[in-house]
DNA sequence: TTGTAAGCGTTATCAA
DNA sequence: TTGATAACGCTTACAA
């Protein structure tokens, strides 16, 4: 009981007592077991993260906020990727439960019926973070994937363009690109453009894709004026492109993009986009779940964090 | 204990038991505690890895192909990034070795003193990534840093290239970077290309670098008539500032990158470079370190996986 | 300030 | 096939 005194709060031991602990940890190479620590305690410094791929600039960023805040509080993380399966996410979350993780932050808002039931009845404190959803599980950090898509539109028409192509990933399992799409649609509305459903496409992730859709949407018979590639590197695609078959942007079309690759800016022209809180989110994510765990805050938290556009010569 | 052998091996124990033991845990919502388990087992399914940044493609392939394998083996992943410094690596081995980790995956074969000692003392597997080092502390995963700069040289050297510049990240801290360069020198030297010391830069990573680098190189008194840029996203910045000078490539100058980013094949012209296998590190280095942690393997391992010229228009 | 006793939820071991 | 007992290495609670 001393030893473990001296190691977890030195101040509340004889200074002899202190030297002669370290003396001794030093010399037979003591590691605490932190195992059995949390089985006494039930308390650990684990965060479960559970993404849909690491491998991804857009999902690094957001680990990478997290694992800083964790760092300096001394907490650890663990990530397990899901592949885009629901079934995965569960099986993951499942196994941080088992771990008695101290928080859970899941990259979605949209989870099978069981993970709902065994993070509730586990009371363990959770953060989503895709879209601000109205009905979250507990905390949420993001920001408005909608208002988002919308202000980039504004922007365009605003610049005079009016025949605003879209261009999104399936939205069909996704609930950001739904949010976008509306996003789209309102500020289509708004600016008093006509709808037209086929300046609208979604297309799977990738650089060639973003190629493809370009020369969809500007082949087509009433060509768009300007795209808005609201995901993935769509944006970037469509951009090497247009210097492969060196049509002029913006003269022949206008190019925004939504996330803040550094590399838009490095394009020739540099290309519109939206500046999004990545990082941001990360850091935010880990400090609201840090607050409920250590009990500095109680109840539903939602973090609506800002985006801003970046407006380059692309548009 | 029968319900322990019931949810561990359920072909222990009787059918009436087996579901008995299931229809109580899904009516009390049970999840069983790990923590519990490897106390009392005294083995754990927790694999710990040390990076410097987790927000870099590079490494976030590795990370995703040892994510890949972990959970096919169901087991866990825990990360942390360690800001390139050591003594952040040696607090994050700490932590690892505290939560006793089944085995360890580092980023490179560089340590502080105490970080090596607790290792060994600890007795659990290690898997270094970095570079094929000469002594490793367990078990090496990587491909040579050195053969493959130095066959990129002379794949330019052959295309007749003779002012070959060299451009890598600062080699004081990096042991990447000190193979990288060896291969050069290596290489020109075998092609029987006269030395230039005014033909070598250090940068720091970045897209802006590569840019500088490359007018440094070109804007020489001799200048440069390719370039090997041996890290980060140096070429790409190069490549880039190219098109924005309007420089012709690889007539002015060609240029050859050392990572296969996707982008370098979309960039005007494309760039050569390399096919490094970043995914498969990730993926061996679990697979050895899993093979090592259930008795399928002892001793020393290394691994030295294949890399792979790409021969494109920028050279 | 230091020490004693019990208990955290599993698995290992041995017995029935 | 099932069960009883001890042990894993800590922390909590209480006593000296």
């Amino acid at each position: 009981m001393t030893v473990s005194r001296a190691l977890t709060d030195p101040a509340k031991v004889s200074p002899d007592v202190r030297a002669r602990v370290a003396e001794a940890v030093r010399k037979v190479g003591y590691v605490a077991n932190k195992l059995a620590g949390s089985l006494s305690s039930s308390r650990t410094k684990v965060i479960g993260l559970v993404v849909p791929s690491i491998d991804n600039s857009l999902f690094s960023a957001t680990i990478q906020g997290i694992s800083d805040v964790l760092r300096r509080h001394d907490h650890q993380l663990m990530i397990a990727s899901s592949g885009y399966s629901l079934e995965a996410e569960e099986a993951a979350i499942r196994a941080f439960l088992e771990q008695r993780v101290a928080g859970l932050i899941l990259h979605d808002t949209t989870h099978t019926p069981d993970a709902i039931r065994m993070i509730q009845h586990s009371g363990v404190p959770v953060v989503e973070n895709g879209t601000l959803t109205p009905e979250p599980l507990d905390m949420v950090v993001s920001y408005s994937n909608e208002d988002a898509a919308q202000a980039m539109t504004l922007h365009l028409a605003r610049l005079g363009y009016r025949r605003i192509g879209f261009v999104s990933l399936p939205a069909a399992d996704n609930a950001r690109s739904r949010d976008r799409q509306r996003g789209y649609r309102a500020a289509v509305e708004q600016a008093g453009l006509p709808f037209d459903a086929g300046l609208v496409l979604e297309m799977p992730p990738g650089l060639a894709s973003g190629a493809e859709a370009l020369v969809r949407l500007v082949g087509h018979d009433a060509p768009a004026d300007a795209i808005f590639f609201a995901g993935d590197v769509l944006a970037m695609g469509a951009s090497l492109e247009c210097a492969r078959r060196g049509w002029a942007v913006p003269q022949k079309v206008a190019l925004a993009a939504f996330d803040n690759f550094d590399l838009l800016g490095h394009l020739v022209p540099p290309v519109t986009t939206l500046r999004l809180p990545r990082l941001e989110i990360g850091r935010r994510s880990a400090e609201v779940l840090l607050d409920r765990i250590e009990g500095r805050s109680a109840g539903v938290v939602a973090v609506d964090l800002r985006f801003e556009i970046i407006h380059r010569a692309s548009t």
